[in-house]
DNA sequence: TTGGAAAGTCAACAAGGCTGACGTAAATTT
DNA sequence: AAATTTACGTCAGCCTTGTTGACTTTCCAA
């Protein structure tokens, strides 16, 4: 199956292993938003209200163009779901000192609450698929989806790898 | 950065490092729609009609409830898509013999012609991101995909792989 | 032969994308 | 100082794609 590390031969790239590759990435990511999905149905809250929690999490008093150009919606869209969440006190908006056009953005103690419970579920699946492939493969798992990214979000995803 | 193969060491699954894999997950997904999407902007399809195509070039003749299963939405969803499908003239719908309550599904050569305008687009993307990682890498990447499955979905899975 | 299960259709609703237009405050440029 | 640009919010309306509920047709088994 695995073909020679220098050689790279055509074989490899066959339609066929495209096509299950293509697949791989259909269902998988299907098994990993279905955590978050079941723990938000019923909250009133879905999957874009995940992705903001998420990203508010990760870079805290981040603002909203900031946030608009990592999850690549309108604003109008993006501030459907921030609304709720401020409105429900998942969130909290606060003007910015240096330039108060800006609105920065953190979770309250609430909004950890829940940031908490959908990314214990998420992380909990990575995990056992990251121990079931090992090592060696999580590497390669982690390249090939690094290399199918258009290059601005690949630029938006190593910023946030590196901490910022 | 990896971990004695045998070894596979606490430190290998912190909780930034599985943040690293859910973020992967989301940009990498976002750059895997991107190609088709853009295609069928303008064509009065979406991605659900995308997803139909694909699993009935896949399995020429499956029925309705098969490609239920495999796409995991409720039949009224798929309904619609389908029938959009059907008056287009991309997919023909017959009678089944054994069984007149089932549909057996086919792509004509019209809707032929759009399933490979858009798979030529993804596997284009698939195929420079498995140049850039390289086999290694793109085999732990399939291995770390289908371990995060549902176990029903991974049945899906399996069975398309070996070719139904 | 009848009653239930399976396959498919029609209708109506909700979430979450989108565009367009407009308003306001703050910052920047002229 | 005035004009322009930027960041953000909001209203209105549209589209896709998910949902549930109610219905018909067909098959099969009791």
């Amino acid at each position: 199956m695995a073909e020679t590390p220098g050689g790279e031969s055509l074989l490899f790239l066959t339609d066929e292993q495209l096509r299950k590759g293509i697949e791989a990435m259909f269902f998988a990511y299907r098994g990993f938003t279905s955590d978050p999905d079941r723990i938000l149905e019923g909250k009133d809250y879905g999957r874009a209200h995940h992705r903001a929690i998420h990203f508010i999490h990760r870079s805290p008093g981040t603002t909203v163009s900031n946030l608009l150009s990592i999850l690549g919606v309108t604003k109008q869209s993006l501030n459907r779901v921030l609304r709720t969440l401020i409105e429900d006190g998942l969130v909290r908006s606060e003007k910015g000192k240096a330039d108060a056009r800006e609105r920065h953005l953190h979770l309250t103690d609430k909004g950890q609450m829940l940031e908490r419970e959908l990314s214990d579920a998420q992380r909990a699946r990575m995990r056992a698929a990251y121990r079931a492939a090992g090592p060696v493969a999580v590497a390669g798992f982690r390249q090939v989806l690094e290399a199918m990214m258009d290059p601005e979000m690949r630029r938006q995803y190593s910023r946030l790898k590196e901490g910022g």
